[in-house]
DNA sequence: CCAAAAGTGTTATCGCTACACCCATGG
DNA sequence: CCATGGGTGTAGCGATAACACTTTTGG
């Protein structure tokens, strides 16, 4: 057995700062938005940041994320999941620090998103005009793979269902897409398509601005997470 | 402005251990492997754990990994991606700790691989007969989920590529496909359909052990990035 | 009664699947 | 000469894309 070449210092092990951060990503007046922080001390003092904190002691990455979102913005989560590990030498002048990065959606609602905060120190920005300089850290290219993950995961894996409310129209839906993925879709082969896969569920009937009345939905969330076991794939 | 409701110790943040582990996917006398070492200390002592290491304090993640794979067990990756970050506040029972885990493909080489270390504590394991306890930490679960994105990702990306030479045939490449997805895909939809992409370049043929010889090709790397900055897709 | 929005139907085309067949080589 | 592995061609089917048409409301 050869000697152990680093048997030396078992227990001296460097230790970083672990925060998470989250891209928040939420639907309003038919365009998909972010919320950015101004920060207001340094480094990085009056530069646009994500929404985040250090994790604490005991609560796992998710939860450290959840209740930063809840804590300091009040917004309930409809869908998360882990995004990327950040954790470049020098991404923080201070300290070696890992971003553990969120990909979070919210549900369209009536109120408008509060903030609970001042409107200079934050922001909700369109995904298409977000600042170009001024970023705080790494988050400008945080945020470009969130919205990469968006537009990809949108095209197999129901997402947009997130962004809308419990009811919606076929016709909400459809233009969640056109807006994130800049495309316009056939009206009818879209509601064709989402129709066969046999997950919406009918639920009543709204007037609408002006034409005829449209069809709300449910989506078969217990259905879809059963049939997602089973190994089978959407057109989403 | 509001009073600032944290603005005490600003700098006294928790700092936690952050490693990285590596998920290694090789391919070998026509089946799939990933390496596992058998734990020589507490906790988890004899137990199997992925190879790995703590990030030093001047290297990104990336280069932590790669490192660790060459000093440890000599390996050449041809693939690298990360995987997730795990940090349950329990996961090692000395003190709370992160693993940025990595998913890695190695190409298949001539000599056999090698260890550096003991046999006895260091072991190549088919991906179907995995142990199935006396597992360190939550390894077990970064396996699993490092496994389940190999089947994912075999049906959108080239990487089988990556577990084969650079030059290869067909039938080699089909069979990387049927080890990994357990299927038996069709000799000649698979052969039309790769050649469609025309992202296959033919190199040479050599004499197949019995029958027609097989004709060899290279992977046009760089016409791959190309098309797919352009945003086209393949079904691989 | 007309414009605007919602809903349904039909046809062409593309890609995938499931086949049958031919070629080259070693024993 | 035949078994084995490698390479190519073609018909059927299903999903998608590109269309036109009807229905229901508000002004």
């Amino acid at each position: 057995m050869p000697s152990s070449r680093k048997a030396a210092r078992p227990t001296e092990l460097s230790s970083f700062i672990v925060s998470v951060d989250s891209v928040i990503f939420a639907y309003m007046n038919q365009a998909v938005y972010i919320p950015l922080i101004m920060r207001a001390v340094e480094p990085f003092q009056d530069c646009w940041s994500l929404p985040g904190g250090p994790i604490l002691e005991k609560e796992t990455p998710e939860s450290a994320c959840l209740r930063k979102l809840e804590e300091d913005m009040g917004l309930k989560v409809e869908y998360l999941e882990q995004l990327y590990t950040f954790g470049a030498p020098d991404r923080d002048p201070r300290k070696r620090a890992f971003s553990i990065s969120y990909f979070a959606l919210i549900a369209e609602s009536e109120e408008p998103l509060s903030w609970g905060q001042d409107s200079r120190t934050a922001q909700w920005f369109h995904i298409d005009q977000l600042p170009e300089v001024g970023w705080a850290f790494d988050h400008q290219q945080i945020v470009q793979m969130a919205i990469k993950r968006l537009r990809a995961k949108l095209s197999y894996e129901p997402v947009g269902l997130s962004l809308l409310a419990e009811e919606f129209s076929l016709s909400e839906l459809k233009r969640i897409y056109d807006v994130i993925l800049g495309t316009e879709l056939d009206r009818r082969n879209f509601q064709k398509k989402l129709k066969s896969t046999g997950l919406l569920i009918p639920t009543r009937t709204v007037p609408s601005p002006r034409g005829k009345p449209s069809q709300l939905y449910r989506f078969d969330e217990a259905r879809y997470q059963q049939l997602k076991e089973e190994g089978l794939s959407f057109g989403f």
